[in-house]
DNA sequence: TATGAATGAGCGTTCATTCAT
DNA sequence: TATGAATGAACGCTCATTCAT
């Protein structure tokens, strides 16, 4: 089989590490992985050094998703309320619909096994919104306020967002309205 | 809890686990938690049965800590706003004053190991602020919003805040008081 | 059996461990060797924190039996050449009559395994024959030769002996006897 | 030897192999043979079935080289001293000048991965060197010793010789000539 | 109760070898 | 013939847990 490796068994993998690793956790064995992927246990390390560098790739794969899921189709013109709301429902919905990719995110970012490189590679395709939100600041639209906190009170809202949605899908909607006006009204200023 | 025969010992693995825990994750052996306690290694199957069990244990006992700190000298007789801040600050101080103790909660919530028993248990010492929100509700003094998302929208911002607080140790008083601005206004009327 | 480790299970591992070295090489699997021992797999690593500490603790193990054999009633008030014949028999015996021993013994020589440390515990009980050596050299008894080249030149006629007395035992002493005769013609002054 | 298609492909991998064995070992794995000859993985195994041939191949390759040093330009009409000297200061040299070559030639002895067949194979063109030595014996030339153990000394001389040289080559050719006098010394009869 | 030596299942990773191309 | 991706057995080592003392 000698014509280069085989994006198919790379996507496996990622694949089954993700299902893997969001009901097992990281802990989870490489061979539970590559069993679930349908390969060898060695292939596994064909495609991935060591487990630590798979974790990485995981990690940055589901961000581009996730990037994907939250830029594609970005308004630009339009007003912050909107653009902000764009991000929102996407990043919420994407949440609520891919658990195990949310969760898997959230336990890699926790583990202390990320690279710095991976961090930058994860974080480049969301600047968009960090312009947006200083857009918004010097607008005076927002409350003064530092941008970070801004930032990372949106992610905060949106995953508590996430979490209603994904155990009671049925209000799934009328909570991640809700969160957004809580986030809204707690970030703009009054009147 | 007078289960094996020294209160302090038990005392030790619980502060040791914390320690050690939060420097290498809940992946750290057991024989690095008795080392740290100067156990010896079955000492710490003497006073847990099974590691998870150690786990469950050091949740329920964090979870009680953190509520003494957040409900002594809980004001009974004063606003709303300043019953809220008052439970925040505390719970936002707690947090930064004790990094490894928050990391080893969020670490153990993440982590599936907890029974249903010790979330329960864990929840218990909080109902007075349950309590709380619900007469804010009924006075018409927040938005009309599902009372569970406004508590998880207290705890996400205040877990916001410690995280800058922990990071910009120096601003860290600032970024609660930011914090809370951001939860309050999103959570109460307009106007 | 919280009573300190058992200086039995450590030499039974030791005695496995050249047996199995002996036969199949020092890349035989540890688990080779703590089957041969009559111990879990575990507990080889209990004595020994790796295959490399082990590999090390055995020679130099071996090289303190090698002294004893060779040491042990060393004549000190008699000629040189009664001296050197002591060593030498006793050496090249020992070599016969164990050659697991002297098999690992080259093996592990050879292997780049060994730390400066135990290079040098293995030769301290050796530092008579160099004083000996030294003496010869001084009474002018040996031939004006570079004192290492003297030394070296005993190990390897010595273990060609060991060599010949293996293959046939029979004449296991003639060729101890022919080797040494070989040895100090080649080194002492003619006439 | 025409096995496969390239001869040179075949060499570059004997080539690699020694360069690779002498660093590493014979535990290095093929693949780090195989990237240092510039060929594929795979194409180790068209030349060689398995990895002990391999060995075995390289064995006899280099006992043909070592071989062809010693034996050419053999003088056979001098004295057995200088016939001797010739084939002690082409071996010497030839091991001087090949480390890694000497190296790997003794690794594969002490492996126990030879067949007797590579054996027989790589003893065969020292044969004149026997002969020689029985030519001396017949003549008294030598003392009475048997005859393997003469050659084995000659071996073993020449080799500690090489190993001084390695280690101090400014005094290579002195330490050339001392092991040679000591063998001669020891071999011969006295006077 | 307290100890820590003993255990063995389980892990991440390597590597000689195979085989579809 | 040459390739290198695929394989899976095997390895060294870890660690939660047990148990004789």
């Amino acid at each position: 089989m000698a014509r280069g490796k085989s994006e198919d068994k790379r996507n496996a993998i990622l694949a089954a590490a993700t299902g893997v690793f969001a009901e097992r956790g990281l802990a989870a064995p490489t061979a539970a992985i590559s069993r679930a992927a349908g390969v060898a246990e060695g292939t596994l390390f064909v495609y991935f050094k060591t487990k630590d560098e798979l974790v990485n790739a995981l990690y940055r794969e589901l961000k581009l998703e996730l990037a994907d899921a939250m830029m594609s189709s970005f308004p630009r013109r339009t007003s912050v309320r909107n653009r902000l709301r764009h991000v929102w429902d996407r990043y919420v919905i994407w949440g609520t619909e891919n658990p195990m990719q949310q969760r898997v995110l959230k336990q890699v970012e926790a583990s202390g096994l990320l690279t710095e490189d991976s961090k930058c590679t994860g974080l480049a395709p969301f600047a968009e919104i960090q312009t947006m939100v200083e857009d918004a600041l010097e607008q005076k639209l927002l409350r003064d306020l530092p941008e970070p906190l801004i930032q990372q009170t949106l992610v905060a809202m949106a995953e508590t967002a996430m979490g209603f949605a994904r155990n009671t899908p049925d209000e799934a909607e009328a909570y991640r309205e809700a969160a957004f006006e809580i986030f809204w009204a707690g970030v703009t200023r009054a009147g």
